[in-house]
DNA sequence: CCATAGTGCTAACTCTTGCAAGCAGTTGCA
DNA sequence: TGCAACTGCTTGCAAGAGTTAGCACTATGG
């Protein structure tokens, strides 16, 4: 990775990681034997190599994002789950996750309409929160949407 | 279909990813341009140098997870698209949610905003023609017809 | 006409990811 | 007592991510 060091201000890319690789192997781990997988099963099923599983649950390596996908879909869990294990995915981008991957999932657009839809969508967002929710700069803890007939049964 | 085989022998992870790059390159430089960055500038904002992402950009080097969690924040794009994008997440993936559900569920939108929304939507799909096999759903998501007096204009 | 600052790109290098091979400890069967 | 077959782990190496230094090109302007 980049031991360098960048200079400037940019806050350094993998600063937000550290150590959440540990809780990670510890998940997978869990996740793993509570499924009554060994290593070279799980490895089999994954296409990544039983050592180097071994390694991530024990912390020793930072799988990149096709391995954690693959564990995932292996695991019979949401990749987002590990992405956030992983330290990669906040998780309160979760909740806008469900409408971008919606859009992004539905077959009956072209991109260019997901893309414009996104758009709209994240200056909605923007525009309530004044921040963006991707940031997960904490907003104001308000998003209270006024109520009347909010028909927003909690999915998921 | 996404999780149908998890098979025996587990075709290769990265095989999953190949010519996705190259889209995922694009994309990123769509989105560069015109949001009117130089290399350099979201270099110094990603923390990523610019040579790197030249060669991101050309489909040289695909990006760690990190990588494209920093891009999506500078960029103000979500890190799901990019994942998408990148081949390394596919929308399919876990349960398809229809957009209608998961606009109504999301808390950061005014009913207003989420009628908007879904209006721009339904014309969307009435425009291709097509419909969304999966779902199915023809567009009916409650009409309260209200008419949107700020409905699409607070962009930016 | 040359200097300065902007753009993107190439080259050479370092560090990490991820793999193939092989090790020690267990269990079961002959 | 062997010897398979399983478990997880260690070790070196190829491949690739991401770096700094520096090149070629295009303005702008003194």
């Amino acid at each position: 990775m980049a031991k360098g060091k960048v200079g400037t201000q940019a806050a350094k890319v993998s600063d937000a990681v550290g150590s959440t690789v540990d809780s990670l192997g510890e998940y997978l781990k869990e996740q793993r034997t509570g499924a009554r997988l060994s290593l070279r099963q799980l490895a089999d099923q994954t296409g990544v190599s039983n050592p180097y599983l071994s390694q991530i649950e024990r912390g020793l390596r930072k799988p990149s994002a096709e391995v954690l996908q693959s564990l995932a879909k292996a695991l019979r869990i949401s990749a987002e789950q590990l992405y956030v294990h992983a330290g990669i995915l906040r998780p309160e981008d979760g909740e806008v996750r469900s409408v971008e991957l919606a859009v992004l999932a539905d077959s009956g657009l072209s991109e260019r309409q997901k893309q414009t839809l996104l758009d709209v969508y994240a200056s909605f967002r923007a525009a309530n929160g004044g921040l963006d929710p991707r940031t997960g700069a904490s907003p104001d803890p308000d998003p209270t949407p006024q109520a009347g007939a909010t028909s927003a049964d909690e999915k998921e």
